[in-house]
DNA sequence: ATGAAAGCGCTAACAG
DNA sequence: CTGTTAGCGCTTTCAT
């Protein structure tokens, strides 16, 4: 059922080089002929065989997406925004699941090499080892990459400002007086959520109290709000507002409170980081940090065609770009904020 | 710094032809030449073009999947789960949403074809039209391909059972004394889901209020069970339960209730479908419908690979399949059977 | 405007 | 055990 280009030539009675010029519209074809052609095409159900065509053409329209897992609303978006993006220039996305596996990542990379991918977007939250191996072989192939993560070097990057969310966050909290701000769930090695967090307190002049920062080193996840949450209470270090790494976190933490008959924002105040869709709709609704996946995506996906319509010289010479989309504070009810009237603000 | 075989041939001081064969392991090569090739691979960098190497074997292993899209917990876990078996097989997926445009499905199969992908996997929720061309002119290629729908024809198919699942729910909700149960969100063209909402009442010998019974043609969403469930409450029809399409839709129907100062579930029930991570964390815990999304994807991964290992003749004459999973309800506390004691139970 | 022919990087007979 | 050779389906000079 497969016709090729030879028997589409031999049903339009021409030669296949004409076939492929009607095909790729370049060369000039006498309209009649294009049309004996495109009726052949239309008559055997031909389609191009894009792996053929790859191979001369030295590009294979495939784009490379690397991410922890795609069962997370953050990754499934951006994934969703990459596609309207790349689809219309022709280009399809394969991802690979790394599941926070550096094998799984190296095994990944190694095929989008061999399946000679265009270019990489990298979405790899995994904390990068110092002697980063993988990324020294991947950049020898040079090939165009944009990354999520900062840490990443040599591509360009497209980040939330995570910095300044956190920081905007945590100073909310403290703001409505809570002293003792808790942050659960960061990764063991502090990323800028963390910094953001710590931030916060330095510009107030106030101390953290290293004892309410639970880091982790599995994913961010509801389990891990939930435990580490019900662990501070035990502790008995007193505290009166939570910070989460991301809303699963937050949302944890909220039921660990409401277990011990603690009530949200009341006795405390808990802030999460994503603004999932669930955190509208979750009770307390979830005050949260708000990124802007659309943009991300369109930013991300602008920089690598744009690296991809490039020669490889200019390519090389091209400076890294480094995009940053500022996050938004999403004023909910789990802060507390609306208990306080105006005139009771700091 | 992309070297081909020619170059690992020319630096072991071998032919093109044994570099291939420990590429591929299978015919035998003396140790010493097989270990000189192996280090100028190494040395080289070299990864086999994976696109020339389909041209001959004439397989891709490339797998595609359409779904309307992937920021749904539904699709992405199952794409999660569809990658844990496919990778491991050595095949990679590429991912086509629709955005439940007909269109749009029309155009990912086409670059699946032109791509030559192996098999395909079909998760594309769309009401097909009376005389389906895409599907005719598809299965003129007779790709392998196994449907989440069992509405497509000809294909091997993977589902969960709506109607049983359905039927569990409703009739769960009419046991507990519930009388006017609403159904929101189904589709225009009645589904299983429906189907089992009717059978439910069937079976106790009860009439649909057909009032009740409220269907969209866009995705059902969380504002789909909203909006719905206030126009329900402004038209006066009375209901003391509602049974979402699925749980986004029973979350926006519980806000809807709460709003006009209607209890869940003491005034009205509700109960979900899907089980998706937030059904447990909600307030109140959604009572639900859960498929097995994992076993759903195995089910899926092994059928397509059986049939990719078929010859294409054997692959003809094989009966086509069809799998059905249970669903399982999981009862929670939106559907008020914690508020009966065992023995008021009719 | 069209055709002939040379590959793209690899695998698979077929010899030796 | 290893090399030679003929393609896979297409694009792209180079002629005509």
């Amino acid at each position: 059922m497969k016709a090729t280009i030879k028997e589409v030539a031999r049903e339009a009675g021409v030669s296949i080089a004409t076939v492929s010029r009607v095909l790729n519209g370049k060369d000039r074809v006498k309209a009649s002929t294009r049309e004996k052609i495109e009726e052949a095409i239309k008559k055997l159900n031909f389609q191009v065989d894009q792996n053929a065509r790859s191979m001369i053409k030295k590009e294979t329209r495939t784009i490379g997406m690397i991410v922890p897992e795609l069962s997370n609303e953050y990754w499934s978006h951006l994934f969703d925004a990459l596609q309207d993006h790349f689809w219309g220039n022709g280009y399809t996305i394969i991802v690979g699941t790394t599941g926070r596996s550096l094998e799984k990542e190296a095994a990944i990379l190694k095929s989008f090499l061999e399946r000679r991918v265009d270019g990489i977007v990298f979405g790899t939250a995994l904390p990068r080892p110092e002697r980063d191996e993988t990324m020294d072989w991947l950049s020898g192939y040079s090939i165009p990459a944009v990354s999520l993560d900062p840490k990443v070097k040599g591509m360009h990057c497209v980040v939330g400002d995570h910095l300044q969310g956190a920081t905007d966050a945590v100073d909310h909290l403290l703001r409505l007086g809570r002293r003792d701000v808790a942050f659960i769930g960061g990764p063991t090695l502090p990323d800028n959520r963390e910094l953001g967090y710590r931030n916060a307190h330095l510009r107030l002049g106030l101390q953290v109290n290293e004892a309410l920062v639970r880091r982790t080193s599995s994913s961010a996840t509801f389990q891990v709000g939930y435990k580490e949450t019900k662990r501070l209470l035990e502790e008995k270090t007193p505290f009166t507002a939570v910070f989460g790494y991301n809303d699963a976190v937050a949302f944890g933490a909220v039921r660990a409170l409401e277990e011990a008959g603690l009530r949200v924002p009341q006795d405390v105040a808990v802030v999460g980081y994503d603004d999932v869709q669930m955190a509208a709709m979750f009770k307390p609704p979830l005050t949260t940090v708000r990124q802007p996946v659309r943009e991300i995506g369109e930013a991300l996906a602008q920089l690598l065609l744009e690296s991809l319509a490039m020669d490889p010289e200019a390519r090389r010479t091209a400076p890294r770009k480094n995009v940053s989309f500022k996050t938004e504070l999403i004023v909910r009810e789990s802060c507390g904020a609306a208990l306080m009237t105006p005139a009771t603000w700091p």
